[in-house]
DNA sequence: GTGAAAGCGCTAACAA
DNA sequence: TTGTTAGCGCTTTCAC
């Protein structure tokens, strides 16, 4: 196996000095057309791809050209479209994306951000766990640019991009009610995340204004998966007094729960996906623009990484709620006809 | 905002030399614990992160711990997939992942991979898209290893894992045909991409041994997204003699397709979906399975990082026909009842 | 227009 | 057990 050419393999080939190969290389100016031409033919022969690992320790106080994304899961398709529009942006600046999954660990969170504090990045769009991010303190003191996405990290002063969480999800348990239900379940991820609490209170806040007592036996929070959403229905569904209406507050728990869910019982879910308009009924969902949020997130932090210094901001982006029609399916205290 | 403090600082902190602070934070043993304690406790007063930069440029005949992850769209659920599994098998190799997107554009691979090359990446998983894979002899001659996922790159003489799309899309189709379908409609991407390929040759091999003359009118290739997948559909049966059954080549030209399928139409998809068991009727499709695509591209890739010379070798992973109804609808020349 | 010397932050090799 | 020296591949600086 050929041992990789450095510059000074390229400058001995082409019989000039490094500095040479260096400038020809960097496409800098002030090198003869002749000699460059020698340098490039050189660099052909030799197959010389720059080191940028070796040219990122000298220019000291220049970028990597490299940030991070940490997300809960790239396998998600949610996270899968915010991680996609990231790397759009990074690629128009000129940078590369290295990618990690927390899991939802506080302690695989840590490792991958210390993964990418090693490697030098310019900057990472995070998903925080629930938990303390004091440990990210000294990186962002040293300049490692943060910004957060999807949730916001309490404790944490940096900009962060959301949706509005609690008011998507009052105002579709509100449509619900309006409909005629009075009994409407909530089916939830694990509560301490923060876009699953502020999509739960949202729910409380929704049964409160309606004069509605929440009822404990409706609502199961900790579904991590399709199948334990739907094993939460069946067992909800089947209860002495059932619910008439769910609300599912994220994609995996909508899908799992539309395995099982009689075509009878009102649905509205978190986050919009393929087909919901093709299902029986089809699916009423709260939609967020995942291409949206990333790029957003991505946008600020190289505004960030370029020397943007104002006040840490919160941006929240809009959601919208698609009335298909399992939203729409009347509860027993509908008014009229 | 503070400067990134070195081994220097913190070794002038600890009143110790730089050797000691780094066989301390590597956790290299003879050091007094003493020592330790005290340099242990200067990183942390300092907030000292090692530079894995600098560190990678000394110990040259090192790994970089970073492997690239090329795919055509991150946000393709099965690339997403591919992407997760890999990325758990480069944890578990205390590597972290650099991820791209082709986009299917042979000039973007390049710069991805240029990217990844002048980062220098261990190795890198890639979906290589149509066209000549030359330029990446001289990076996998200076010792980077690459494996190709999903697709094989013709004239690039690396590991592969694939599946059996010649094999699984001719047998879709001897299925069809076998519940008396003659008009069968193909629906595919670009053909120049090679699964894409490989499964309209199963096709025409299906249609070839029953005996059916191949309709040109009955075949789209190219279709890039979800609406064109639609119209293509729209305008195959409202021709003169329309198909009585459809295959879609992979889940984008499917789930596209359904949208405006009539429930009548036989159909069978590429690549298993959520709730295709949910749809009416419950869909027939063929399906892979991306993380076991996923895991064994990236343990294929760090078997070569740690120093497997065996031959390059192609894995070819297994489809399952997932029979759900929609492709058991029968044709005109049905047998029986 | 070109090159020689120094040094980025770290570790290998050796010395004490 | 600890420290010193050299050098990884590149760019900065300065001299020619």
């Amino acid at each position: 196996m050929a041992t990789r050419p450095t510059m000074k393999d390229v400058a001995a080939e082409a019989g000039v000095g490094v500095m040479t190969v260096s400038r020809v290389v960097n496409g800098d100016p002030g090198v003869a057309p002749a000699t460059a031409a020698r340098v490039e033919e050189a660099v052909r022969k030799l197959g010389y791809h720059r080191d940028d690992v070796a040219r990122q320790l000298r220019r000291t106080n220049q970028l990597s050209q490299t940030i991070g994304l940490m997300v809960d899961h790239v396998a998600d398709p949610f996270m899968a479209a915010i991680a996609s529009a990231a790397e759009d942006v990074a690629r128009q600046h000129g940078s590369v994306v290295l990618i990690g999954s927390s899991r939802d660990d506080l302690r695989r969170e840590r490792e991958v951000v210390a993964a990418f504090t090693a490697r030098r990045v310019d900057g990472m769009v995070l998903t925080p766990v629930v938990g303390s991010h004091r440990f990210l303190r000294s990186t962002i003191e040293q300049g490692t640019k943060v910004v957060c996405v999807d949730r916001a990290a309490p404790g944490l002063d940096v900009d962060a991009v959301v949706v509005d969480n609690f008011d998507a999800v009052r105002d579709a348990v509100q449509r619900l009610v309006a409909n005629g239900h009075r009994r409407i379940g909530y089916l939830g991820d694990r509560q301490e995340i923060w876009t699953v609490g502020e999509r739960h209170r949202g729910y409380l806040a929704a049964l409160e204004a309606a004069g509605i007592d929440a009822d404990p036996a409706l609502v199961r929070h900790g579904l991590r998966s399709g199948p334990e959403a739907a094993t939460a229905v069946t067992e909800l569904l089947s209860a002495p007094e059932p619910p008439t209406a769910l609300l599912a507050g994220n994609v995996v728990v909508a899908i799992g729960a539309l395995a099982v869910l009689p075509p009878d019982i009102a649905f509205i879910g978190f986050d919009d996906f393929a087909l919901a308009a093709r299902m029986t009924p089809p699916v009423t969902v709260i939609a967020q623009d995942p291409v949206a949020i990333g790029t957003t997130a991505a946008h600020l932090l190289f505004a960030r990484i370029h020397g943007d210094t104002s006040p840490p901001r919160t941006v929240v982006m809009p959601t919208t709620l698609i009335p298909r029609g399992s939203g729409e399916i009347p509860g027993p205290y509908a008014q009229g006809s």
